[in-house]
DNA sequence: AGGCTAAATCAAGTCCAATTGATCAATCCG
DNA sequence: CGGATTGATCAATTGGACTTGATTTAGCCT
């Protein structure tokens, strides 16, 4: 299990934390979608869909294949996992009390 | 192990989806820290690193207590945990390639 | 070729979250 | 008590991400 660093556990985040990523995430955890659907199933314009699948994309949680006119995206099941391996990572040697302050 | 909903899920990330929030929790994984630790540690200025305790402590992420004139923030680890939950869930049933267009 | 549709890109405009500096509240200590 | 220190809060500003609508690119069909 390749151990990923602050910075791409930090791009992942940033990608994650938008509400309307969030969902088309949610929506592709049930499988790869076409473009079109995903616009119908979330009511979103056309090029605001297109950009927060760009940004997706780019942060390497989703992957695109292109056919014929369409274009499907599919979640990237390792980057989500990596980033929850990262997270437990970083909750475990939590529990040690500060040193008094003076 | 308590499911964790979107809305929790979106709000963890949300807090999480910052460098300088990232540091912080960097920091508190390895024990509880005094605010002027902190502050000396990253280098920041006092109204900001409070700003940033502020938006992790009402996500749920750090607890503080009180001792004195300072201010101890620590790492909540269900927190994290939930979260990391929740993207392995996310994660699962996404390999079913999607019905054709036409 | 010409028209049609899917989807990416571009250019402006908008809005919210982070920054900054100042002020306030509380605790400690001489 | 009075001064000093820790840390939270407030008000104003800034910057960057998101939105919106228009344009562009590319594939399909007759």
């Amino acid at each position: 299990m390749s151990r990923l660093g602050s910075a791409e556990a930090r791009s992942l985040l940033k990608a994650l934390a938008d509400p309307l990523r969030l969902q088309i995430l949610e929506s592709l955890s049930e499988g790869e979608r076409c473009v079109c659907d995903l616009t119908d199933g979330l009511g979103l314009a056309q090029s605001k869909l297109s950009f927060h699948l760009r940004v997706l994309r780019e942060a390497g949680l989703v992957t695109q294949r292109t056919s014929g006119r369409w274009s499907y995206y599919c979640l990237e099941p390792e980057a989500i996992e990596h980033l929850a391996c990262w997270l437990m990572a970083l909750r475990q040697r939590c529990e040690k009390p500060a040193p008094p302050c003076s």
